[in-house]
DNA sequence: TTCAAATCTTTCGATATTGAAATAATAACA
DNA sequence: TGTTATTATTTCAATATCGAAAGATTTGAA
C-alpha cells in the first residue's frame, strides 16, 4: 500500500519505509515457507529444532530467549516437538524448577536433513540482493533492532515517549 | 543468534542478513504493540480498520489481498471487529457472493484518533535510521520482496528449484 | 437454457502467539 | 528457621494464521 497518507514528510517516508520492511518480511517468510524443505515441520518448530542443534541442549527460557518468543509460546512447540517424538524434555536434577531439552535422535536426523535445505532456499531467496546489499541490509536491520533483544515475556509497558514533534 | 552455521560464504552471510532481517521485523513489531497507542486494538485489527480507513469500502478478498493475509484470517478479523461494533458487513446487491465491509461511526472515530498516534510511534521507531538509510532499507526491502505480492490462499506450491549451485 | 467451472466468503482443524495467572522450586533474609 | 521474594515452567483464554473444504453465487460454454 502507498500508504495514502498525508502528514509531514518524516512520517510519510518512515511509514513507507516500514510497510516495505513488513510486507518484506511477512513475503519472505512465506516463500520459506511454500518452498517444500522443511518436511512435516512448522517454521516455528524448526527454529526450535535449529537452535538445539548448533547450541545443544537448553531449557525452555533460554530457547525463548534466543527466539524472541514468549515462554507460553516455547511450552506449545514444544508440546508439539514432544508429540512427534523430535525432543526430550529432562527435568534437572539440581535445579528441578528448570526442565533441559534435548534433541532424540529422531530429532537430530530430522534438523541434520532439513536445515541445509533451508538454508539453501534462504540463501536461494536472499541472492535477490547481492553481498553487499545483504551486507547493508544486514547493518541497518540490525541498527532498527537494538534494544529489542529480549522475549515478549520481560518487554514491559515503556512511558510513552512519543516525542515525535 | 550468530547463525552458528558451518558453510559457504555466500550461504551464510544470507543465514546472518536472515537473521539480522526477521528478528528485526518482530522486534519492531512487538516495539508497536507495546507503547501502547492502539487502545483495545489488535495489530492485524488496527491493519484492517486503516485500510478501510484509506481505502474506503472494501469486499474481504480486496482486504485480503492488500495486507497479504488469508481469507479465513480476515474472516475472522472482521469476526471480531464487528462483535466491537466498528466495521459492518453489507451483502452486495449486484454480486450477491460479494460482501462490502465498511467502517461504522464508532469505527471511524476509533482510526481517525488511533491512526495519527500509532504513525508517529512508528516515525520515532524509524528514527533509529537517518532518512537516507529509511530510502535505503525500503529499496533493499522492495528488492527482496518482488514477486510476493499476493495473499497467501493464492500461492501455489512452486516447483522447486534449489539451484543454489 | 443448463450445467460445469470459476469466484467469493465462511467454516474447520491445527498450530502459533501473547499476556496473565497458577504452580513449583529455589534463594534471600529477618 | 521460616517467611517472602524470585525464578522457571505450564496453563489458560483470546486472537491470529494457514490451508483445505464447504456453501453460495455468478459466468461461461455447449
Amino acid at each position: 500500500m502507498p500508504t495514502h497518507f498525508e502528514g509531514d514528510e518524516r512520517t510519510k517516508l518512515a511509514l513507507d519505509t516500514f510497510i516495505k520492511f513488513t510486507r518484506a518480511a511477512g513475503a519472505f517468510e512465506s516463500r520459506l515457507l511454500h518452498r517444500g524443505q522443511l518436511g512435516d515441520l512448522t517454521l516455528s518448530q524448526f527454529g526450535v529444532l535449529e537452535t538445539l542443534h548448533h547450541l545443544g541442549p537448553l531449557c525452555p527460557g533460554q530457547i525463548s530467549a534466543k527466539l524472541l518468543k514468549s515462554s507460553g509460546n516455547i511450552t506449545l512447540v514444544l508440546d508439539n516437538l514432544e508429540k512427534q517424538g523430535l525432543v526430550q524434555r529432562v527435568r534437572d536434577t539440581e535445579d528441578r524448577r528448570k526442565i533441559t531439552l534435548t534433541l532424540t535422535p529422531a530429532g537430530e536426523a530430522v534438523i541434520t536433513e532439513v536445515f541445509p535445505r533451508q538454508a539453501a532456499v534462504i540463501a536461494d531467496e536472499m541472492s535477490a540482493l547481492t553481498p553487499a546489499e545483504q551486507e547493508t541490509l544486514g547493518r541497518l536491520c540490525k541498527k532498527l533492532g537494538l534494544g529489542a533483544s529480549e522475549s515478549p515475556d520481560s518487554i514491559v509497558n515503556q512511558p510513552n515517549p512519543l516525542s515525535v514533534s
